[in-house]
RNA sequence: GCUCCCGUAGUUUAAUGGAUAAAACAUCUCCCUUCUAAGGAGAGAAUAGGGGUUCGAUUCCCUUCGGGAGCACCA
């Protein structure tokens, strides 16, 4: 029959006709209809049935009766089973003062089944097909990649995904940090106490080792000075200036910085070899989490572009002075204003990504560019698309994708200065180390291990679900505990389901592939059905609210039907050799589904763990 | 000082304004001669306080308290 509605299309076409006719018999404009004649799903709530809807509570003020008569009169025009063949509707109750709840004939779920394809979904669910630049990860140059950097790595990797299955033609953007005064400080530092060999050999660590040094220095230089300071300024040597001093240090950073934007080719030298070392470290990493990136393109990149960009703001009156440096005023919509350029005539960050997105709308012609970046920088980037589309840069519909901070334990916040970050690196080493001991405790003979892969494959598993699992916008604390527990609400759980699952069907050869009718279906065989056919409304709902945490927890209930499942049927051992055949195609499915679901959310599922 | 975000079992998190607030970890009971116990079955345990809007509030508004972030020459 060629039926590709989920049952929750299903009820909620059949309810949109249902209201259309209600609405013209009652004589309402459409207009006026309910904004949300959603329908609720009432998963194991089974007194409520199969899905819900509220729809004639939002009616009662507009039709000015009582909810429970509205509900009697939209019910009295659903179409029933027992009445019309073609519907799968059992029953419609009408409960509490005017729920409507949906009864479904088990066969839905069934027919349903059987004509899913997993193959055939993204082209269901493909909307327009748009160009997306998806930029994230975004570290920064000679900086370690924190935690901070993981989270965001790991969710736009997943949102790249998500939009690639839905047919998106997805840019994967990484916007190094690799500009800006801190520059100025490290080459300061370098040209001061650097040592090329240790930078070759740990760039990172090295060149973070030298702009700790820089800070330290700068501080302690600071704080010799300030008592002198506090009486007589201009006397300590310092330059006042924007209200601040600066120490001899920190102006020497910025005179370096200053050379640096003016072309200086010693400098200029300096950083690409600092950016270039970067990357390469970088790269590693993000082999082993299996990102990938179309551009990798540092701040530097974009200067050449200024006069272009400022000649066309003053063309149209957009740039002002102000107390020495240009800014774009915002006075109009209520905000700060934006700077620009300095009084010295360096650029800042909103330069940079304002000819970051000037060059991006003019050579890729993007329909839309999510910006994955972290919630504290909300108002800076709502101030950058203010004036993107004051200016005219407004070709692409351009969307923050923010994400909370991620706490240490207690909710301490973790800081560099404190000394108390925890480096990417740091983390997969020690949950690595956690998982090579249980793979040695499951397998202790070394023969049936399976290969060390599979170990960094479970690792990683661990940490990406567990920074996926969580709704984005939250601030998360970071537990290593969690992290390491491969028990429960894990990645390894998912795993460890999907194995098990790849063992019984690989027992069981080739039936396992064979379609079968859906004769048979108690309720935990229907439980699995109904939860398969869920799959695209959530990656429905992963895609409206651009969060990965819907689909983590589709994926682990799907895991814990799963499990459920074959612990009270066991299959291969069925004697009822249809049943068996058919228990194994359902098997089939699911395997496929945790697969393809993992495979969005970056994890593998490898067949043997 | 102003603006924004957050406050849910002991802990970490869920819940398009819907009915009896959902899980995991931890705690306690059971289940390995049976397709991998990284598993399954079960128990106890929560919406910071006070107002308001609504048929109905964890969700929206006001307020107090507590935590975090941001507020033009940093990124």
């Amino acid at each position: 029959m060629g039926f590709l509605l989920t049952p929750r299309e299903y009820i909620q076409n059949t309810l949109r006709e249902a209201m259309e006719a209600y609405l013209k018999n009652n004589k309402i404009a459409s207009s006026q209809a309910p904004r949300n004649d959603n329908i609720e799903s009432k998963g194991n709530r089974e007194q409520f049935g199969d899905f819900s809807s509220t729809v004639a509570f939002q009616l009662a003020p507009i039709v000015k009766k009582s909810p429970l008569e509205i509900a009697k009169e939209i019910v009295a025009l659903i179409p029933l089973a027992r009445n019309d063949s073609s519907s799968y509707i059992q029953k419609v109750e009408i409960a509490g003062n005017g729920f409507i709840n949906f009864f479904l004939d088990e066969k839905i779920y069934r027919d349903s089944f059987r004509e899913f394809s997993l193959k055939s979904l993204p082209i269901v669910m493909a909307g327009k097909e748009s160009k997306v630049i998806i930029e994230f990860s975004s570290p920064n140059v000679a900086k370690p990649f924190h935690i901070g950097h993981l989270r965001n790595t790991v969710l736009g990797e997943f949102l790249s995904r998500l939009h690639e299955y839905t047919n998106h033609n997805v840019i994967r953007w990484n916007h190094l940090g690799d500009w800006g005064t801190q520059f100025g400080k490290l080459i300061v530092a370098y040209k001061k106490w650097g040592d090329e060999k240790k930078i070759d050999k740990n760039p990172i660590t090295e060149l973070l080792y030298l702009y700790v040094k820089f800070t330290n220095e700068a501080k302690k230089e600071r704080e010799s000075l300030a008592p002198l300071e506090k009486s007589r300024p201009e006397a300590a040597g310092a330059v006042p200036e924007a209200g601040r001093s600066l120490t001899g240090l920190e102006q020497q950073a910025r005179d370096e910085f200053n050379k640096l934007e003016k072309g200086d080719a010693v400098n200029i030298e300096l950083l690409k070899w600092f950016q270039k070392e970067t990357i390469k470290e970088f790269s590693l990493l993000y082999k082993r989490l299996d990102s990938r990136f179309d551009v990798i393109k540092g701040e530097s990149s974009y200067i050449a572009g200024k006069e272009k960009l400022f000649g066309l703001l003053s063309k149209k009156g957009f740039l002002e002075k102000s107390e020495g440096a240009k800014i774009v005023s915002l006075e109009s919509e209520g905000m700060l204003p934006v700077l620009l350029e300095k009084s010295d005539g360096a650029t800042l960050y909103h330069t940079r990504d304002l000819l970051s997105l000037q060059y991006r709308l003019e050579k890729y012609h993007p329909d839309r560019i999510l910006y994955v970046v972290g919630d504290e920088q909300t108002l800076y980037l709502k101030q950058l698309f203010v004036v993107a589309k004051k200016i005219g840069l407004n070709a692409a519909d351009l969307q923050h994708v923010s994400y909370g901070l991620v706490f240490g334990p207690g909710k301490k916040k973790l800081s560099t200065r404190e000394g108390n970050v925890i480096t990417a690196n740091e983390i997969i080493k020690d949950v690595l180390f956690k998982a090579s001991a249980v793979m040695h405790e499951k397998h202790p003979d070394a023969a049936t291990r399976p290969p060390t892969k599979v170990t960094e494959d479970i690792a990683l598993g661990a940490i990406k679900y567990n920074l996926l699992k969580e709704s984005r916008q939250s601030d998360v604390v970071f537990d290593f505990d969690a992290m390491l527990s491969f028990q429960g609400n894990s990645g390894p759980y998912l795993q460890y389901t999907y194995a098990r699952i790849s063992k019984i069907l690989s027992r069981a050869g080739i039936f396992a592939s064979a379609k079968r009718d859906m004769l048979y279906g108690d309720r935990t065989d229907i439980a699995v059905m109904k939860k398969i056919l869920e799959f695209s409304d959530v990656l429905d709902t992963c895609m409206q609210i651009l969060s990965s945490h819907p689909l983590a927890e589709y994926l682990f209930s799907l895991a814990n039907e799963l499990n459920a499942f074959y612990e009270k049927n066991p299959i291969l051992k069925d004697e009822d050799a249809k049943r068996r055949k058919q228990r194994l195609y359902m098997l089939r499915i699911s395997a496929d589904v945790l697969q393809q679901g993992l495979e969005l959310l970056g994890i593998q599922a490898p067949k043997q763990i």
